[in-house]
DNA sequence: TCGAGATGTCATACC
DNA sequence: GCGGTATGACATCTC
């Protein structure tokens, strides 16, 4: 059944999140000395019980108690909290404060939640009590939630994947609610077969975006860009974008609770060849029967990393894996698509001491793909905020599946060093139609948190759906879905035996080591390669028309720089004609006046006109004929001021022959010269 | 019906 | 030599 089910376990579900922001062995000390009550320099009274305690501890864990210690001094401080403060909340807050760890249980979890709000704590964000105390509210099925979230806008269009996502899940849910859990013999048979898979299902499925959710996301990061390229940015902008495409089908498996109350990670599933139908079947099984033996739950683990995750599909005789018929959203929702390394199996076998009884379920994966994920984006978030959800996203999705579904068929050395090798893999396996909405950690996260943009993981081959999705468009679902079926159709044909996704979702590494594990015919070897050439070409091309956009973008900016230089420099080579022009204007005043003024002999002309330049009014009366003259103030003088100052006209002004004609009185035939330079002539307009 | 935009695919070059 | 990537060109689809 659903994980409320699981839910209703009489069992105490005990959960633990971990957040790394605390350095683990100052938070140890800490501890220690709590408990011994060492350097304690503060009392905490919670109704009527007393918490000794560190006050830098709290100020630093919780905004409440900031404020209550600032400025308090002594180490007699007492802090009586709040009636709405409950030690059934306080007590796993304190101890998250000086452990990094919350422990909680489906009772308490509401009264942390809001014990931590009151309180202000940190590192325990909206984000996970968001998504966690819907899976705690019995009163409230996990389709309720799923409904009001996601399906508002139930797939306008089919074509979506996301729109199929959202309905496929919805149908199911309302299948499921129609059915009893033990009618289907399906069902049964999946739940004999295979009780020890997790109990995630697609009806478990946490608040999907919806592709419009999606679009108003992406937008707000490509709102400077011309609106018609914001699809296109959004679609291949994995440079700035798409941690929004973090959508991350993580989400798409939440927490999935055992009934001996271990919080089940979306765990994925292989296609092992020998359980891969079984595996197939199994991840619906439980979740929908939600019956898991509690004893079981140590062998699940293991077991459940030979699943093929591919919920949503029907085995297929003939290939031994199932396809797609339905998009396979269940399927990428459930992590990916590959195995569990072995070591991160075991890993998380004792974590969780495999025993399968009681104790806090202590996830605290060491992946650093999810952290590097994380991390990546959300540039603008707290690095709590960051951390709380990485931490929460390991919690519930431990398994990075790092081989992914590339190994399922590597036995568990290859497997580790395939993982060690590809932090990533189980990343390309998720799909990235949906949106951060997926993951209640990773939405909060917030729009930055961007998927690395290695080889194979971009987008759409794994999942052909998703470009339509990244596109922010449902139309063109259809091409791809066509290009999808296609590709199946012929894998059925040629008898492949693993999912086309997988094709082009592995690394090189991973695909080389199967196809050398597998032996495949030269069809299926050339269909396999043509779908990844394809695949990495389609992605390519999008990297492609996403720079070509992006430099064209930036080059209009550019030009609208330039422009703006360039009215500048119109502006300052203006001002300086009008300078130049009052400048010759004076200076022909000047001319006019020295040669009305003064008697100056031809011999003292000549002299004059010798040494002057020919911007010098002087010259120009030594000058025979009138034409070069004008021609020379035609041109643009050298310099305005070095031509007056190599203009000797100071010393024979004295020598100018009163005779001279004004300038305004008609040219003399005599001297040839009489036409100095008017203002107008020297006007900027004229020149 | 036409054109623009989006996207997938192919061919080719380059690394 | 193989595989990945970048990119121009083309085809197809949608609006």
């Amino acid at each position: 059944m659903s994980q409320a089910m699981n839910f209703e376990s009489p069992r105490t579900s005990v959960f633990t999140f971990q957040s790394s922001v605390h350095s683990s062995h100052v938070l140890r000390c800490l501890d220690e000395q709590r408990r011994k009550d060492i350097l304690c320099d503060v009392t905490v009274i919670v109704e009527n019980k007393s918490y000794r305690a560190h006050r830098s501890v709290l100020a630093a864990c919780s905004d409440y108690f900031h404020n209550r210690v600032t400025n308090q001094v002594g180490q007699g401080l007492v802090i009586t909290l709040p009636e709405e403060v409950t030690m059934e909340g306080f007590d796993p807050l304190l101890e998250f404060a000086y452990s990094a760890k919350l422990l909680f249980t489906k009772e308490n979890i509401v009264e942390i939640h809001n014990c931590a709000t009151i309180l202000g704590f940190h590192n325990l964000e909206k984000a996970c009590f968001d998504f966690l105390i819907p899976k705690f509210d019995s009163g409230k099925s996990i389709n309720e939630i799923q409904k009001k979230v996601c399906c508002k806008n139930k797939c306008s269009k089919q074509k979506s994947l996301h729109a199929k996502s959202c309905c496929y899940l919805e149908e199911d849910d309302q299948a499921e609610d129609t059915n009893d859990e033990t009618s289907s013999p399906v069902l049964k048979n999946r739940s004999n077969g295979l009780p020890s898979q997790n109990s995630t299902s697609e009806k478990d499925l946490p608040e999907a975006c919806s592709p419009s959710c999606l679009e108003k996301h992406a937008q707000t990061h490509y709102s400077p860009l011309c609106p018609k390229y914001r699809k296109f940015q959004m679609a291949c902008g994995k440079d700035r974008c798409s941690l929004d495409d973090c959508s991350l089908q993580m989400s798409a498996n939440p927490i999935a609770v055992t009934n001996d109350g271990y919080a089940s990670p979306c765990l994925p599933h292989t296609s092992d060849k020998n359980d891969r139908s079984e595996g197939n079947q199994c991840d619906q099984t439980l979740s929908e029967t939600g019956n898991v033996p509690e004893n079981e739950w140590a062998s699940c683990m293991p077991a459940t990393s030979k699943n093929s995750l591919t919920t949503g599909r029907e085995v297929t005789p003939e290939l031994g894996y199932d396809q797609p018929t339905a998009p396979p959203v269940a399927a990428l929702d459930c992590c990916p698509v590959g195995p569990v390394d072995t070591a991160v199996t075991l890993e998380r076998d004792e974590i969780l001491g495999c025993g399968g009884d009681e104790g806090p379920a202590d996830f605290n994966p060491s992946d650093s793909a999810l952290s590097e994920m994380v991390q990546e984006g959300g540039a603008d978030r707290s690095s709590v905020e960051r951390e709380v959800a990485e931490h929460l996203a390991k919690g519930f999705w431990p398994d990075p599946c790092p081989s992914r579904t590339g190994t399922l068929l590597l036995d568990s050395e290859e497997q580790q060093d395939l993982g060690k090798a590809a932090d990533f893999h189980w990343l390309k396996q998720l799909d990235l139609t949906a949106s951060t909405g997926d993951c209640p950690f990773l939405r909060e996260l917030g729009d930055g948190v961007q998927l690395p943009e290695s080889e194979g993981m971009s987008q759409p081959e794994k999942s052909p759906y998703v470009s339509s999705i990244n596109s922010g468009d449902d139309s063109d679902c259809d091409t791809e879905g066509d290009s999808e079926s296609y590709n199946n159709e012929r894998a059925r044909e040629v008898h492949l035996p693993f999912p086309v996704e997988q094709i082009s979702s592995m690394s090189r590494n991973d695909f080389q080591h199967m196809l050398r594990l597998q032996t495949l015919t030269r069809e299926q070897l050339d269909f396999v390669h043509d779908v990844r050439r394809r695949s990495k070409n389609r992605i390519a091309a999008q990297r492609c028309r996403k720079r070509k956009l992006d430099c064209i973008v930036s080059l209009e900016g550019e030009i609208h720089q330039l422009k703006g230089e360039k009215e500048k420099l119109m502006q300052e080579r203006d001002k300086l004609k009008r300078c130049k022009g009052e400048t010759l204007q004076s200076l022909s005043t000047l001319c006019h006046k020295v040669c009305s003024e003064a008697t100056l002999t031809p011999d003292q002309l000549e002299f004059l006109a010798q040494y002057s330049s020919p911007d010098c009014p002087a010259s120009v009366l030594m000058t025979p004929t009138p034409s070069p003259s004008l021609s020379l103030h035609d041109q643009d003088p050298p310099i305005a001021g070095i031509s007056l100052d190599s203009c000797p006209t100071e010393e024979p002004t004295t020598h100018l022959t009163p005779q001279l004609p004004h300038p305004t009185a008609p040219p003399s035939t005599h001297h040839g010269t009489t036409h100095c330079p008017t203002t107008e002539q020297n006007s900027p307009t004229s020149t």
